[in-house]
DNA sequence: AATCATTTTGCAACAAAGTTGCATTATTTC
DNA sequence: GAAATAATGCAACTTTGTTGCAAAATGATT
């Protein structure tokens, strides 16, 4: 059974409000990872610019959304699992795929990065991998 | 025995001009990834803003320079290897890490992406693994 | 349910990053 | 060296993101 926007946010200690709830189904409801513009565009008249920047920084600080690194210097969040929100950091170990064809970017929550091995003297924290190409949509 | 500024702009049909040779000379001469603003920093009253944007995006379009995804969302340059020049498209295949302590971006030239089995249906073109954490020089 | 303390929001103003058109200057070709 | 071609600097602009502050909304308390 899947958490409605209003148990996340409670569950998140973040107050509830039109704004966040509105932003977090937009989330619950996407196929694909979102930009702050994506979002703007869904609800441009109804919030703020600044309260969406706001909204997404709350959330990725209470681990609700996780960031996924791109080429195009565009920041795109999409949904943690439900592990960031209680663990309170973030531990998103999957591959992101971005599509050449219709730009967008998904989750691949089922794949898993594979291990690498760095040069002596190098210790790591996290690990992103991205992979672009053409979705199974697009093919 | 390595190429000169000049050489490589040469050879990737670039005509040679003073900031070309300039900003060239930086990152052959960088142990590190260089952002557009690291760049500008060292050559700010010499050349343009506009004319550093132009110049990465030649360098980058000939295979020169190759960009580093971020969840900064500051786009990285460092030098490409030799064949991305000849070949023309980008063949970069190795790992870039990134130190939260220094902030630093480098190259691991030696440490190459692992394979990574995707779902059904996806086509990869090209994979990109950044590594965060501790680096040597850090640690 | 009304009150109060605490957060959140919208607005304005700003800063940084990146793009485009065009006249001027530099480089290459002949 | 002259002509053709390409690169540069400047101005103007767009997009993206940040900050301070007063007004509005939320959550806790009575
Ligand atoms: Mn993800
Ligand atoms: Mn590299
Ligand atoms: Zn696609
Ligand atoms: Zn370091």
């Amino acid at each position: 059974m899947k958490k409605t926007s209003g148990e996340i946010l409670k569950s998140s200690s973040l107050s509830i409000t039109d704004g966040r709830k509105k932003i977090l189904d937009i989330f619950l409801s996407a196929p694909n990872a979102l930009a702050h513009q994506d979002i703007e565009l869904k609800c441009k008249e109804k919030f703020d610019r600044v309260t969406i920047y706001r909204t997404l920084q709350a959330f990725l600080e209470k681990g609700i959304i996780h960031t996924i690194p791109s080429s195009d210097n565009i920041t795109r969040y999409a949904l943690c699992n439900d592990d960031c929100i209680d663990s309170g950091h973030h531990h998103d170990n999957h591959v992101h795929f971005s599509c050449d064809e219709c730009g967008k970017t998904i989750c691949l929550d089922e794949t898993a990065i594979p291990s690498v091995r760095l040069p002596n003297g190098f210790r790591a924290h996290q690990i992103n991998m991205i992979v672009s190409g053409v979705c199974k949509s697009c093919l």
